[in-house]
DNA sequence: ATAATTAAATACCAGTAGGTACGAAAATTG
DNA sequence: CAATTTTCGTACCTACTGGTATTTAATTAT
């Protein structure tokens, strides 16, 4: 996780991460079955251990306006996005990755838009949102600017720049 | 240039540029010096003939409100950019590009921001912009979101969708 | 027509990718 | 302690990368 998330993910070779971990070509081949196996299983553990962070943002019952502001920090600032995001950068590269490691990163995208797409509903009921555009098109226009900021932040882009254009982006959500 | 603009720039071989113009491997080593010159020729043909068309439309004398429209157009409609933008695929790959490639994908990135600029703030003059935010920040703000929809392109997505993405993210521009 | 020169393609190089056959070591069982 | 099974790593495979030495073809000069 550590490699991949360093760099680009298809920039990193089995042989570097075998070098890496001390451990042998052919263990790391009855772990993980390959390439597609291993980045499955690091896909799947950088969510539960980082990428959480985003869906408990959701979750903690703050306003629309702090949600957001939470959102723009963690993205644009947060020290541990500071070499960007595994999951986004498989995405960007996702005819690389491998039949399993994709559908994974598809659900996790699902996922995340289906999760923005709750809060949101939830916020309009609540008469903190005041849009009138669909909430799926919040949904996936969120997520998008989410992953255009850690994408900048994978290319070593001033914080301080990132976090003016997330917020910028993110100004079009009308707050009550 | 039409093989890196149907995939990936980085996973098009030199082989494989061979065999599609039929030119024998040596012969393209002595018109371009390797990879990395060929990459830079590509790109500047690339500008010349069709990222031009962005400046073009700054340079039309629209309303602010006309030119971002056909922004918008042109980036998620317009069926010329169907496979995405071959400038922006080889910016995001970035580290992967040689030398000289690399170079060039800076000044032009540097060149569309500055081409933004100048034109928000002749915007601003005739009184069409009415923003508070610098025009830096906003030039280099349009250039993402234009980077960003052209990715969505890229991977194929709906240009619906990607429309109302990137029509969203210009609704932050205040039109007077 | 033949010799000298220029042009261009075939065939090859070292390096690295993902992946595995097979022999050695270690643990388990009788 | 001996025999068997299981675990594990060295060494190797094929495919392909960017790049080039060497040989073949075309051209020019005599």
């Amino acid at each position: 996780m550590t490699a991949y998330w360093a760099g680009d993910p298809a920039d990193v070779s089995i042989n570097a991460i075998c070098a890496l971990a001390t451990v042998s070509k052919p263990a790391l081949y009855r772990e993980f079955g390959g390439e597609d196996g291993l980045m499955r299983a690091v896909l799947d553990r950088y969510v539960d251990q980082v990428l959480s962070e985003i869906f408990d943002i959701l979750s903690r019952g703050l306003t629309l306006d702090g949600t957001l502001a939470a959102l723009i920090q963690f993205a644009s600032v947060d020290a541990r996005m500071d070499a960007g995001c595994v999951f986004f950068k498989m995405r960007a590269g996702k005819h690389r990755l491998g039949p399993m490691t994709r559908d994974r990163v598809d659900s996790i995208d699902a996922a995340a838009v289906a999760a923005f797409e709750v809060y949101l509903t939830a916020s309009r009921a609540g008469g903190e949102w005041t849009g009138d555009q669909p909430a799926p098109v919040i949904a996936r226009y969120l997520v998008e600017q989410l992953g255009l900021a850690l994408t900048q932040r994978a290319a070593g882009e001033d914080p301080a720049q990132v976090q003016s254009t997330l917020a910028l982006a993110l100004s079009v959500v009308p707050r009550a």
